[in-house]
This record gives structure tokens, C-alpha cells and sequence, in this order.
DNA sequence: ATCTTATTGAAAATGATTTTCAATTTCAGT
DNA sequence: ACTGAAATTGAAAATCATTTTCAATAAGAT
């Protein structure tokens, strides 16, 4: 079974445990985020979305949005464009790397700023809880 | 002289270099921006900037954003928030260190995450040419 | 199959930002 | 200081993204 397969499947289970309904909206915008490897906003969504489903409303798609990232199934993305993407989330301990030229998203992990960290902490009196480190740069296609 | 006055004087300079007049509402815009210790939106900016100079106009607000922006003078803050404030530019190579009781902002540098970057790009092919890392915590005073 | 209730799409409302434009202000040249 | 060309301004209108409202529909328990 292909990942995007499984997590499309995942995610119906967590809408479900979590007592949303299955509908044919959310089924179709989760379609389209399960299997994006780039981060897409929300008229990219409808779009890409409407293409299997029509009737499809924009609305569905900005509360289908909130529904999921409550849920932490997905995430927005921050870039220098814009901050209104979304991509499935990873779960644990995860940074992004995104390509410049495509878009394209992988997660990266075992970021050790442990060290870096405690100096800050040590020069500037704060207590440091939280962290976001994001990579840009090209993926192997668009070198 | 004031760090702040300091600034001002320098973002005033640069404006004039770079043939932009040297109007009351940039001025006031600037007198706001220059001296915030936290990032602050297109909105809190224009209150601000109202008590000084009550004619402003909003749009001016917007307009001057923008320039200073090009400049590198500001730089727009990515909070979980949101993404529509900001704050003074550092130079060089800094990241910001954000209080999440009070919202003041500090720099901080020396971030060596040169051999994260190099293992990343191992593994995933990429290549990186730039990253953000901005780290969240408390500041002396709110802990 | 029926019933209850969540969910939907369309339309209206809101909020943020941008564009347009005539009036004003800056500043270079006197 | 005075003048004039050109940049800049604020108000209003236009645009764009998002949220709210609401009657109609569809999901899923019985």
C-alpha cells in the first residue's frame, strides 16, 4: 500500500475516533493533502480538490483545514512568500527542508542546538521552551 | 546618545541615500519602529504613530512598511501567532530569541548548525543555501 | 427506512491590504 | 526665503482572504 495510501486512511480514522463525520468534502481535501509533497494554500487546495469533486464548497475547505490541524494531521508552513501553506504534519521532534525551485517538502530530524541553547540562555536570561529551525535550499531535481 | 535615537538617525540617512523624502509621516513611522523593543503589526504601528502624529493615514503605515522592508531595515516576525509584524533588522548573520509573556524580542548569534546542515544534505540530497531558526522562551522578567 | 444532528454550500459580512486620485508637501534650484 | 516639479500623502473605492449566517442536505445511529 503507497504511504500517501495509508495516511489518507489514518487520518479518515482520526476524524472518526475523533467523532467528525466521514463526508465527501473533508474525504476530498484530505485526498489532496495526504498525497501533496509541497505545501498548499487553501484556493490550491479547492482546485486541486475540485477536480474530484465539484460541487465542492470553499468554505468546506478553510473548515476542513482548521479540523485538521487541531488535530495536528497538518501544518502550516512559514516562508518567505507566505504563511498560509499547509502540509501533513510529521509527528515527534521534525523540521522542514524545502526545496526553492519546487516546493517540494521533506522532514528532517535529530537537530542537536542543545548546546547552543544553554549558551543563549546563559547570555541573554531567558528560559528558552521551543525552538523552529527551518532549511532552504534545491532538491536533487532542481540543482 | 540613545541606541534607539542612534537608529532612528541611521534609517533616516539611509532613506535620504536611497532618494526617498524625508516625510512626517515616514518619520513618525519610523520614530515607532525604531524604538519598539517587540514586533508590532500594521495596526499597533498606526495607534502608535497616531499619538505623534494624529493626521496618519493607515496607508502610510503600509507604504512605509514596504519601503523599510526593501531597505532591510525591518524584518517581518514569524510568530505562531502570526505573520504581520515587525521589528528592527539586525545585520549579520542573527536570529531572534522571542518572550512569549511579553513579546520582547532579542538577538542572538552563533548559531553553529554547520554540521546539521551537512549531514541534512547528505541524506536527503539537497542543497542548502539557508535556514531559520528562531527559539521561544520566557525573558527575565516573565518567568 | 427513519430520525436526529452535524455538515454543507451560497451569500453576506468582516477584516486586511492595495489601488486610485486629487490635494499637499518636500526639496532642488533659484 | 520663493518657486516649481515631482514625490508623497490621506480618503475613498476596490480587491482579496477569511469568517459568519442560515436554510438545505447528508451521515450514521437506531
Amino acid at each position: 500500500m503507497p504511504k500517501e495510501t495509508k495516511r489518507r486512511d489514518t487520518w479518515f480514522a482520526c476524524l472518526q475516533a475523533n467523532d467528525y463525520r466521514l463526508t465527501k468534502p473533508r474525504k476530498t481535501v484530505i485526498n489532496v493533502l495526504a498525497s501533496s509533497r509541497q505545501a498548499l494554500n487553501p484556493t490550491e487546495i479547492f482546485d486541486l480538490a475540485r477536480e474530484e469533486y465539484p460541487s465542492l464548497g470553499l468554505v468546506s475547505v478553510y473548515r476542513t483545514l482548521e479540523t485538521l490541524e487541531e488535530l495536528n494531521l497538518i501544518q502550516r508552513v512559514h516562508q518567505p512568500e507566505g504563511c498560509k501553506s499547509y502540509i501533513a504534519a510529521f509527528s515527534g521532534h521534525q523540521h522542514l527542508l524545502v526545496c526553492e525551485g519546487c516546493g517540494r517538502m521533506v522532514y528532517f530530524d535529530g537537530d542537536d542546538i542543545a548546546s547552543l541553547v544553554e549558551r543563549v540562555e546563559q547570555e541573554s536570561g531567558y528560559q528558552v521552551n521551543e525552538h523552529w529551525l527551518q532549511l532552504f535550499g534545491r532538491c536533487q531535481a532542481c540543482q
